[in-house]
DNA sequence: TATGGCCTTCGAGCGCACTCCAGGCAAGCC
DNA sequence: GGCTTGCCTGGAGTGCGCTCGAAGGCCATA
């Protein structure tokens, strides 16, 4: 953020908002116990996705109804909360695995898990990083064609 | 960076130094002439992946030595620069040969390549936020689990 | 009873961004 | 000439993260 020397942080435009649809978090009211539907409404998910998380390991077993349908719990979503923050880092979904098995296996996996949330965090700051970088260059470009549509195109730029 | 109560910026450990692999950019010298193997070392692309760059439009054609061979000019290397960056950004491929395009069709497209930057640098500062916000998760696991490790495992954590 | 809707499982398919292979040519060196 | 190295081409293959389809179960409402 603080790297970026042309344009003020205008209020986000309205093709702004789109780009980031509106929270699908709506999140929970009082309950409990989630049906699948109402977990892919909250998480935006797909609940192809969800049932795919649960088969690969990466969500415990879901509880279920007397039908055997899925009932997801707070937990349950909590544990979703993460998974797609994890995602958003480009964690690969294998290490995400991982990461649920030493949360299955207990207490005793303290230390391995806090490793790999701190290489992860190392790897979010490199990646803000070098996203810092990119918005330099986007703004020296933009300024260029900025400059150039003014009138006066000079300079040939990429 | 300054939403980290935890965790001093302790100097990066081997492992780390390990998952940025120094720049592959050491760049050119005086020359204006780079067969592909030494893109491929400037850049840390892979011969196939530049090949395949060309033949999809990504990069107009670059010159031919007299037998045929590619022969990578700085204006190429400036190119694969920025391409390296957007990538970074996780603009689709399809999209950067769109850019390209327009590029190739010459000073009247200037404003269209402009909406695209803009509209890219949007994508890069909510990237960004994400990250934030995910960092934001992660240190506060991590502080979870360092309390936890200093002896009262209290509350559980996912 | 039947219709619709949402659920189940298993397994195949898809889109992306590469990645690799087979087969071949040209140049340089012994 | 023979060998190696480096590059060429077109096309097939790979790995990831979903995404979808087929075939069927359960149950609420008409």
């Amino acid at each position: 953020m603080q790297t970026t020397p042309a344009a003020t942080e205008q209020a986000p435009t309205s093709a702004d908002s789109c780009s980031a649809p509106p929270p699908p978090h709506p999140r929970p009211d009082g309950r409990d116990s989630y049906t699948i539907s109402e977990v892919v409404a909250f998480t935006g998910l797909s609940a192809h996705t969800l049932r795919w998380y649960e088969r690969i390991g990466l969500m415990s077993h879901i509880d279920r109804s007397h039908t055997g349908q899925r009932r997801y719990n707070n937990r349950d979503l909590d544990w979703l909360g993460l998974v797609g923050k994890l995602r958003l880092t480009g964690m690969p979904v294998a290490d995400m695995v991982r990461y649920a098995e030493l949360v299955r296996e207990g207490e005793n996996t303290y230390d391995e898990r806090r490793d790999l949330l701190v290489a992860t965090r190392h790897d979010v700051l490199a990646r803000i990083a070098e996203l810092h970088d990119t918005l330099a260059v986007l703004d020296r470009k933009i300024a260029f064609y900025t400059e150039a549509g003014h009138g006066h195109a000079a300079e040939r730029a990429g």
